[in-house]
DNA sequence: CAGTGGTCTAGACCACGAA
DNA sequence: TCGTGGTCTAGACCACTGG
């Protein structure tokens, strides 16, 4: 391994590990030249990669730091629902229909989330343009990773975009496959039995640790994801 | 803009352009030197950064080569359907039903393909798993930005096989949807009309230029799509 | 104003691999 | 063998911006 991929190593596994939290100010570049031994463009080098990656922000006379989780890291915005919606010039609203405090992930979850051991938060909500009901959500939040869900006041907001505001995650596996509505999902979306629904399940982690597990059941009929790549 | 974005910007626009196709070999470090009067590390600092983006290969001795576009340069792979079929352990086939020289787009598509103007190829057929119908696929071809697809001969595989191997694609969106299969789809696919399926619509630009718009619609039950991603 | 990152230079040594 | 990329050094100047 070359000395700037050990820094820049170094310095990734103390923010995953949640060593530095978001805002933390890293060493100049100065000081890890001096732990080194090293020149400073090799630490530039180490810097500048984890900055283009988004990890950290690199403030001129100010320092590094390391940046707080954005919307925008990934490519596919699966879990921005609110912004894909407002975008669509329609009125986005979450409405929660029930949290519940677990002591285990309850039984016909396990399989689709076997990773979660001790105590879970369950939500369950339903997302809103304008009137009209768009998708159903569902989700396992692990609390012995994210104990401050536990006491968490999600707002007005979905607990998605809480997570994704406070919790650092280093993975997270999506799945897409279109389903048929069964009757309660049906009666929440007001479509009919059997009708084509797009579900995407998300199970995100912290380095090992599980972080929660999600499934959106949308409306066929009004909702699409979009993805633009460039190679 | 910097002088190592001046450089890589001047590299990337020969390729994409399609100057310097796939394999053409980049001037060596020293000839850029040269070219640009810098150091070889702000040269080396700007082929690195595209090698980093997949757009160019670098081989010790040899030097620094146009990259042919492989599979991988995307996070979700869509469009390899064999390698998903065949990492679930089952046979992948494809089986070509129809291809069409056409002079336009045929009315019907118009509104889903608005960029080609000129002739196009049109393409339909089957992708299977071991011995079940997957999803069928019907596809364009802007014989204009590609005219070599007007006598290719894709082989056993499916048209977007031979189009990754043989565009530099700049740019691609997808859409993602649950629909109904409609009586043509569920004949192809032995389901019944009405049952969801998974329906996945690709565009792509080689720079501006419409390259293929595709229209995959896939069997709910039999498929879904997976992405992993690090933020 | 002074510290920080942003960028560049000139030069060096090494490992690899095609000739 | 020897040209190429891979990496690193020591030092420099600049622009920005927080104190």
């Amino acid at each position: 391994m070359t000395l700037d991929a050990r820094i820049r190593h170094d310095i990734e596994a103390r923010i995953r590990s949640g060593d530095w939290r978001p805002g933390h100010r890293i060493p100049t570049e100065q000081e890890l030249c001096a732990n080194y031994s090293c020149a400073r463009a090799t630490v530039s080098k180490a810097l500048t990669a984890l900055s283009r990656t988004g990890l950290i922000e690199r403030r001129k006379k100010a320092g590094s730091f390391v940046a707080y989780p954005h919307l925008n890291t990934t490519i596919l915005e699966v879990p921005d629902i609110g912004a894909i919606v407002t975008g669509r010039g329609e009125a986005y609203r979450w409405v929660m229909a029930s949290v519940d405090h677990l002591d285990a992930v309850p039984a016909g979850w396990r399989d689709d989330w076997p990773d979660a051991a001790g105590p879970v938060l369950g939500t369950r909500g339903v997302h809103w343009a304008d009137a009209q009901p768009l998708g159903v959500e569902e989700r396992l939040i692990d609390l012995a990773t994210v104990p401050e869900a536990a006491t968490a006041d999600f707002g007005g907001d979905a607990p998605g975009s809480w997570l994704l505001g406070h919790v650092a995650w280093s993975q997270a596996c999506h799945r897409i496959r279109a389903v048929p509505a069964d009757t309660q999902v049906g009666r929440a979306l007001a479509i009919a039995p059997g009708a084509p629904c797009l579900r995407i399940e998300r199970w995100t982690w912290r380095a090992t640790n599980p972080v929660t597990y999600a499934r959106q059941t949308f409306r066929g009929d009004r909702y699409d994801l979009s993805a633009d790549f460039r190679p």
